[in-house]
DNA sequence: TTGGAGAGTTGGAAAATCAAACTCACCGGG
DNA sequence: CCCGGTGAGTTTGATTTTCCAACTCTCCAA
């Protein structure tokens, strides 16, 4: 009766939840892989990013390519489990244009391959239809724990 | 030559990417909305919650709801632009149900309005094809960024 | 031989986190 | 009238993190 609500979202946060982790994966998605880079693009102190980027490796969502021998050097590439977080740095892109950004200004604009300007949504997988929270029931599956907490103590 | 990348995904994550807000906001969205539910189901400190509620109320994510006079007792309730992080919780939720929960166990299941359990997927709105990281292009739009880093300072 | 790059490490001050205890207002018995 | 309990925080003091600047170490190039 003292542990947090058993989640996938909790479990995921755990290992991208601190602070840069989501700005490392981002500029590594986009091709900025290299130490100083990453310093420089997201803001981040030498030292976290050092303790960052360990623990993105170890969780395997990043991998440490030797890009030159003599000097030895190294830069940090997205695994396949770390690019499968892409549609979570989109969503929070969305986010963030539509509420955050005056003007309507974005900062980045994709393109996707179908020749669209991207505007990503979130939708249902076998209706296809996007998802509206007024459409969702949640099941917890945790012995215990209900909706809106633990079942009766 | 000093500020990160601008970036929308960074602007979201000031707001939402404090330890234990996005948990905030999938508590009050399943409607677990009252100080003691989110530190039992969340596991945040309670004074870590009063600053996290604090700053998602300003921020416009949350509104405070007297819910009894006499005693005086508040709830915390998503707004409109709260209810519309839930894509980010979704992604998360499928990333960790996918990468992380040992034998398929998932926490938790939804059931979407459609009949169907919701497996959330990231379409392109125009197409409305899976988005795929190698579909993407990147176009920054910020003065002096490219895809890899500032501009020839 | 001096001067960069690039990729980190180190040191110490400042800030955030944590757990537990405490407050304050009220309610419901006994 | 007193007592325990609930709900929503606030306070306290110890522990962790963060932050930033300066430093290291290896090489290459002028």
């Amino acid at each position: 009766m003292k542990d947090p609500r058993p989640c996938s979202i909790a479990a995921t946060l755990a290992v991208v939840g601190e602070k840069y982790s989501l700005l490392v994966l981002r500029e590594v998605s986009l091709g900025a892989t290299r130490f100083d880079q990453l310093v420089r693009n997201t803001g981040a102190p030498r030292d976290v990013l050092t303790t960052r980027l360990k623990r993105l490796v170890d969780a395997g969502l990043l991998e440490k390519a030797e890009y030159s021998d003599r000097p030895r050097r190294y830069e940090y590439r997205p695994t396949r489990a770390g690019l499968e977080l892409e549609p979570v740095l989109l969503t929070l892109m969305a986010w963030g244009d539509r509420h955050l950004q005056e003007g309507g200004f974005r900062p980045m604009v994709l393109e996707h391959a179908c020749g669209h300007e991207l505007v990503p949504q979130v939708v249902c997988r076998e209706c296809g239809e996007q998802v509206e929270h007024e459409a969702l029931t949640a099941h917890p599956q945790a012995p215990g724990w209900t909706v809106t907490g633990p079942a009766a103590a």
